[in-house]
This record gives structure tokens, C-alpha cells and sequence, in this order.
DNA sequence: CGCGTTCTTGACTGCTTTCAAAGATGGTGG
DNA sequence: CCACCATCTTTGAAAGCAGTCAAGAACGCG
């Protein structure tokens, strides 16, 4: 159809993300067309929130990578999470929200206010914007586990793992190679390492044959093998090492 | 008042700490006492839901500590957060939710179901399922830069204080001592330790009088201190290390 | 009082960090 | 088109924090 030639094409990932976790009729879809003629871009490197200010009103990302971070009094830092296109930003449901972290551009990104969903209406807006928060809270609780109890090697396998997923899942990338615009230096900080110990475990990983991450590309070469170090990630059986017999809620 | 006196003594928490995050109405009030007035409780070390399970409603933690976790394939396991007393459970909104974690009670539990809010009526209890929602996501990220960037030290102090605070927003504690029905095993597997380095930073926080944790009890023994260490979780400045010029959302 | 769970201790190993310096890369301006 | 500069990547050697293994002590519940 001409009509999505025509689209933005900017709007692709948010529209093609949101619109695979519920999907949106024609009057959210025009929603989100109309949000989407509006657009603000931060540039490289610049913040786009500060923690503890307020935040005017939901955004989503159209284009650009960037991360929440919290940096200590002594310079440590620590990245929580990379926002993708397509991921929300601020979307709480409370009077008066304020950043909890501080968001930054890694690359150029491109934002777009997140438009209110239809009161009393095909509930379509309102069912994919609280899908994404539950998916970003599995993702938090995700790299929980892999920031306590998985090796180095392994925390940039499932890292990798999810990156791959998530671009899938906004239709950003259809494969196993896709532009990956992040430094050995902002995956340390994300994954708990250093910027050192992230490149001789990348130099492994390219050895064993499983990833290439390289001049702001990365490929999964084996993504068998990636997932097979990845699925120790999924969960099993009771939460107790030595548990009682369960009776669920 | 009378009506205090009666009240249920396990209901305390929950509401004192919705009713903090935002102030309730006198209906909203009663909504809770009657979803209070079914429980359903959970024995010690039992679990309470597992990952992957639809979640029929969201429920709130009356009584006892809970906790989510993963296990590993091979065994490593990682609690991702502790539940007290007046912590939400399952509160999501969009259709057929399921659980991305398996929740643990860790003493007995006692539930009830969360109450559905008035529509559009005095909001106190949404504003206040939005708010503890908010809290949540806080204290996970707050999780994710101290297994990231804490040293085993640092991290245990800065739990402590957490749980401290946590218990304060619940009214089940008011001071630096409280009841901690928490194994150092348990410690271990939510801090990405083990049990027996736990049990040597316990030892360490004792000798310098920091903390003590002993026979089912903690306690704060020097309270300052504690929050010094604790406030190199506090964030400053710009998420980048070498930042441009920032202008806002 | 007895048994299972939890806590404690010691010696040894090892993954990850630290520090420092050299090499590669990419964008910019002359 | 190339020199230049900041940023990013790579390397090596040494140190350290935390893990592993194993065994004994203490605790608490029935």
C-alpha cells in the first residue's frame, strides 16, 4: 500500500514494536503518526534527563540508542539499561514523576511525546504501553541475575542475546549482525567489568567462534552456542534450595 | 478511635504504607479492610507463584517476608528483590499477566487481594498502586548498580539500609533493630556472593561496628557510617564520562 | 536430647582488576 | 589527501577480592 510507503520512516521501530505488543487500530494509529510529526533529537553524547527532575510527559524513542546511569560519588559507574527504538521513556502513572536515573544519548536519538491512550476505547495504546513496562521489568530483573551470579564471558553472551531480541522485536535488525554503536567502555559499566577485561572476553568470543564485536558492528556467529550459554538464564522449579511443597496464589 | 483499636493488626502495613505513598479516602479505606478480610496464607518456604504462571489479581504482602528469584540451569541461583510487608505483588495492567519471577515466602505470608481502585473517583489508591510501582522500579535499578559497582562490603551495608528504610515506609520497624528472617545463604544469593564471603563481611561489619546481624535480628550500630558508605549510591552529574552540553526533555 | 540447618574457619585457587603504555581508529582541518 | 588529535582498543605483569572445598561448631526446632 502507497500509505506506508509514505510513512516516516522514523516512526517504524516505535509503530512496528507497539503495534507487536497490542496491536493498534486506525485512530491510535493516527495517534501515533500525529506524535510522531513532532520530534526532538538530542545529539551524541548529550543527556536527555537528569535524575530527580520531573518529567513533563512520556516519550518514546524513534531512532538512536541510549542508557540510564548512575554514576557514584567516586566516579564508579553504573548503567542499568541501553533504550532501544521503539522503548518508552517515563511512562509512569502517578501525578508528578521525576527521573529515577539519568537517561543519555549514546548515538543521535530521536523522541517523540508518547501520545494518551483512548479513554474507553479500543484499549489497544493503553494494553501495549503496559506490556512494554512489563517486559522492561523483566529485563531489569534479567540483568539482575546476570550482574550476580553469570561469568563475564557469559553476562556479554545473554547481554548480546537480549540486544539481538529486542532489535528484532522493534524491527531494527532481522538477523544476527546488526549496527552496534557501543564501547568496550559502556559495556564494562553495564555489565559490572571493566573496560579490560570486556575486551580480552570479546577477544575469547571471537576465538571460540560465538560473537564479533567490531568497528560498531556486532554478529552473532553462533547463535546456537549463544543460547545454549544464555539458557542458563531461564529459570526453574521452586525458588528454595530446599523448599516445602508449593500451593500456588 | 475505636475503629483503629479494631482494626485487624496485619493490615497495618500494607496500609500504612498506601496510604503514605498517597492519601486514601474513607471508601478506599473500606475497600481495604474488606479485601483485608480474606487472606490466604503462605507456610514458610513454600512458594507463593511461579515464573511463567498467569497471575488471576494483584495481591498485597499483609505479613512475613517473601522474595523473587531465578534459578539457574545449573543451579546458581539469584533473588532479584525481597517482598515486606505492604509490597504490591503482580500489579500489572494488561490482559493475562504472568509471572516473570517465582516468588518465595521466606517465614509464613500472609496475602490478601489488592483492591480494585474506584474509577473515576477519589484516585488515592491508583495514585498509590502507581507510586509503589515507581518505588519498585527504583529499587531494582538501585539492585543493578550494587551487584554492578559495590564492592561485597559496600553492598551489604547499602542492602541493609535499603530494608531499613523499607521497613520504616511500612511502619513494621521504627528503629535501627529490627527482626531479619534472612539466612547469610540468602544474603549471598541475592548480593552475587557466597555464603561463606558473607559471613566474613558480617564479621568485618561487626569488628567495625557498623552492623549486626545475629540470631534472626539486625541492627544499625552506627547509622551514619552506614549511610556514608551507602550514599556512594547516590548519583551525581552527567551519565557520560566525557559529556557535551546537555539540554533536557 | 538429637538431628538438620546454619554459621564459622582455614588453606588454596582463580577470575577480575589495576596500572601503564603502546597501537589502532576515525573524524577534522589544512 | 594526509597529518593530527582525541577516543577507543589492545597488551602484559602483578595484585586482590571473592570463590571453592572441606570440616567442624553452633544453633534451633521438635
Amino acid at each position: 500500500m502507497t500509505v506506508i510507503a509514505l510513512e516516516p520512516s522514523y516512526v517504524n521501530p516505535a509503530f512496528r514494536r507497539l503495534n507487536a505488543l497490542s496491536p493498534l487500530d486506525r485512530e491510535e494509529e493516527a495517534l501515533l503518526w500525529q506524535a510522531a510529526a513532532s520530534t526532538r533529537t538530542f545529539s551524541a553524547r548529550s543527556d536527555i534527563l537528569r535524575e530527580g527532575q520531573p518529567i513533563p510527559q512520556p516519550h518514546i524513542i524513534l531512532e538512536g540508542w541510549a542508557y540510564r546511569s548512575r554514576i557514584l560519588s567516586d566516579g564508579r559507574r553504573q548503567i542499568q539499561q541501553f533504550l532501544l527504538p521503539g522503548d518508552l521513556i517515563g511512562m509512569y502513572q502517578h501525578a508528578d514523576p521525576v527521573a529515577l536515573t539519568t537517561i543519555s544519548a549514546q548515538t543521535n536519538v530521536v523522541l517523540c511525546a508518547a501520545p494518551e491512550p483512548l479513554a474507553g476505547h479500543g484499549s489497544g495504546l493503553a494494553e501495549a504501553y503496559a506490556r512494554s513496562r512489563s517486559l522492561e521489568e523483566g529485563y531489569l530483573l534479567r540483568h539482575i541475575t546476570r550482574l550476580g551470579r553469570l561469568s563475564a564471558y557469559e553476562r556479554i553472551v545473554d547481554w548480546m542475546m537480549e540486544v539481538s531480541e529486542r532489535l528484532v522485536r522493534a524491527g531494527a535488525s532481522s538477523g544476527d549482525s546488526f549496527a552496534f554503536p557501543v564501547t568496550q567502555e559502556l559495556m564494562a559499566d553495564l555489565l559490572g567489568l571493566t573496560n579490560v577485561h570486556v575486551n580480552r572476553m570479546l577477544q575469547a568470543l571471537l576465538r571460540d567462534g560465538l560473537l564479533k564485536v567490531h568497528g560498531g558492528w556486532a554478529s552473532i556467529l553462533d547463535r546456537p552456542a549463544c543460547e545454549r550459554l544464555s539458557e542458563t538464564t531461564w529459570g526453574v522449579a521452586s525458588g528454595h534450595r530446599r523448599g516445602a511443597a508449593a500451593r500456588f496464589l
